[in-house]
DNA sequence: GAAGATACGGAACAAGGTTCCGTTTTACAA
DNA sequence: TTGTAAAACGGAACCTTGTTCCGTATCTTC
């Protein structure tokens, strides 16, 4: 059978460059928005902002959840390896835990909007959902797990709601100067200790 | 000047017998429709189901956040009192708050899609945040500085952080099997304790 | 019963997400 | 180089939701 010895010729037809291209500027125009409007932007604005219509958007990303999850994938995985850095490094557990927490709420509060589309089913957000609990589930049960062996942690608590309750106290965080996630997140964290 | 030695004459025309009867019938439809599928119910959907047209529901409610508030209102109202009630009550004033606070979040959890309904930016729910929150503050804050006084709580936290952070942790809290708002609300309060 | 104030219904508008399909562009091979 | 089919494109159009407007119907009052 001598017909696959060449180094993959293209047995499938190469991605056209034009789609490629676009969606590079989709991504940017997307990112860009995001950060100036929060990310509830119309997908019309990103759009036009790329130079793009909007059937093109569609083709790329299903859905607003996907698209909103390809601008921050990086990030969300970022997050997710820090929990294995901090893990390996000197801290204690808990201490790693509070760490995570307060990287995992900056990057929740510096993105407009992000967390209310965190919840299962804000509207048509599923995916997005499931991109971020599916990465940062387990990171964050490295954690709590580690803190709970050492015994600086309550048992009853599972990543799962932990990280929703925390990404829930992110809702809002900087719409209102009165309001600021982080205390709450530190009382959780406090109430979650067994020091003291 | 003896213009206005009847009891009352009305001065004013009376409330016409049909506003009434709509207005009413409103409620009770928005109350029906809200607790059956949620508060965001469409408002066609209430206005069929009260048998009236959309323009009607709009010159009663002038928003959608007013029509929520009047279904709520008596709810929210003795939510406020019970704050008063438990602390002329026997319980300690840490064991009043937390009483309190477990039925606020009872009161939430019940109503499907109410907490997301009070950050003060969501949408046009301005009314909405601002009748709970004028309310409700004043409400808690005198239970967090009994509290307070009493050396049983942290000094740091204000009634509205406190509030809001509750309210966004009741968020989504009855769509997901995995996730029960009152483990983290007791979360926060352990660490709102400076006892053990 | 007439008059005028009040309230009503629902078509129409705006904004947002998403779908559809005729047209254009591109990759590949002859 | 050029022909051709596959792949992408643009943007009008659709759907859903909140809200506004205004011609019409219904009450209250005298």
């Amino acid at each position: 059978m001598p017909t696959d010895d060449a180094p993959t010729p293209p047995a499938t037809r190469r991605r056209r460059t034009d789609a490629q291209r676009n969606e590079q500027a989709l991504l940017a125009a997307a990112a860009r928005l995001f950060a100036a409007s929060g990310v509830n932007a119309p997908i019309r604005e990103i759009a036009a902002d790329a130079g793009v219509g909007v059937g093109t958007i569609y083709r790329h990303f299903p859905t607003r959840a996907d698209l909103v999850v390809a601008v921050y994938r990086y990030q969300v995985d970022e997050c997710a390896e820090l929990s294995t850095r901090l893990l390996a490094g000197p801290a204690s557990p808990e201490a790693a835990l509070h760490q995570w927490v307060w990287a995992f709420v900056d990057f929740l509060v510096t993105k407009h909007g992000l967390a209310d589309l965190l919840r299962p089913d804000s509207d048509n957000m599923g995916a997005l959902h499931d991109y971020f609990l599916d990465r940062l589930v387990p990171a964050c049960a490295a954690l709590l797990d580690a803190a709970r062996s050492a015994g600086e942690v309550r048992a009853d608590v599972t990543a799962y709601e932990f990280l929703r309750g925390v990404g829930n106290l992110c809702i809002g965080g900087t719409d209102d100067a009165r309001y600021d996630p982080r205390r709450l997140v530190d009382l959780v964290l406090l109430g979650l200790g067994t020091d003291r």
